[in-house]
DNA sequence: CTAATATGAATGAAGG
DNA sequence: CCTTCATTCATATTAG
């Protein structure tokens, strides 16, 4: 059965080791199809008809669709850009990090002392993020650092549902 | 002044100029720490305090904590609600699926958690499947979808690939 | 088997 | 807060 369009092994589990999503040969040309029709930017109504449309040729999330048509527009922007490149200068441009722009912001929440400390959220991982694995080089002072604060923590709800 | 984050070699001039801050694993763990210690929205007073902390590892601005911590809260909400999504839904099964809520715009991010110990790619299979352009498998549902929208095609984007 | 390329996926930054 | 762009990373595929 065509589940995915990354044929590994299926072998032992029904779990193809879910890596990359690949878009088969007839999804590319619809999503093309699409995109060059002039949806370059389709709404959630849009994206989840072109889901369901794509999942008929093979297993597909609505993140990928969105994917899909987001790295599209990247790349043919960029593409346009790096073509048309010319009579511009090469400078630096200045990168002016100092773009803070934080006036007063939305910081009038939770309460320190207060019992506020609610949160409803709360990813449930620690270390996800990237594959950095610490070099020990001021791990230690990391360290200290969160035995200081451990304390709630509480923010993981594996939420049984 | 640039402000670059990712400071391999302080003393070499060869820096890879960076042009937006990359969180070093023991800045990732902190920030990690603090928001999962209850600190979703830390004020400008907290966001400073934090910055100064995270600086001592590496460079790096109260603009990049506050847009952490915006973009951390963004992406645990919506990983709440999309694994809520997909508790009660079997998922189409395949590569990823994220129901955002897309009201009527369009859905982004993905969080994915990738902890695996890839030794890199190492395959042996020399005989691939291949993706021939179109078998002819279902082309006929995709062109009745084509046939569908084909219209002006007002894709102005010469994809020569 | 290693290198380069293509593309999907993740995250930071900015706009509304 | 939500949406979107831009940059970067990781992996799959292809070439050498």
């Amino acid at each position: 059965m065509d589940q995915e369009g990354a044929s590994q092994s299926p072998s032992t589990s029904t779990e193809p080791v879910r890596s990359r999503w690949s878009p088969k040969p007839e999804q590319i040309l619809i999503l093309e199809s699409i995109f060059n029709s002039g949806i370059v930017n389709p709404p959630k109504d849009e994206t989840v008809r072109i889901r369901k449309m794509l999942e008929k040729f093979g297993a597909v999330g609505d993140a990928n669709v969105f994917y899909w048509f987001q790295n599209r527009r990247s790349r043919s922007r960029r593409r346009q850009r790096q073509l048309q490149a010319a009579t511009a200068a090469p400078a630096t441009s200045g990168g002016a990090e100092d773009h803070q722009h934080m006036t007063a912001m939305t910081m009038h929440q939770y309460p320190y002392s207060n019992s506020e400390i609610d949160l409803g959220f709360g990813s449930c991982s620690n270390s996800s993020s990237a594959n950095y694995f610490l070099n020990g080089t001021s791990s230690s002072q990391v360290s200290s650092f969160l035995l200081g604060l451990s304390s709630s923590s509480g923010g993981c709800e594996s939420n049984g549902m």
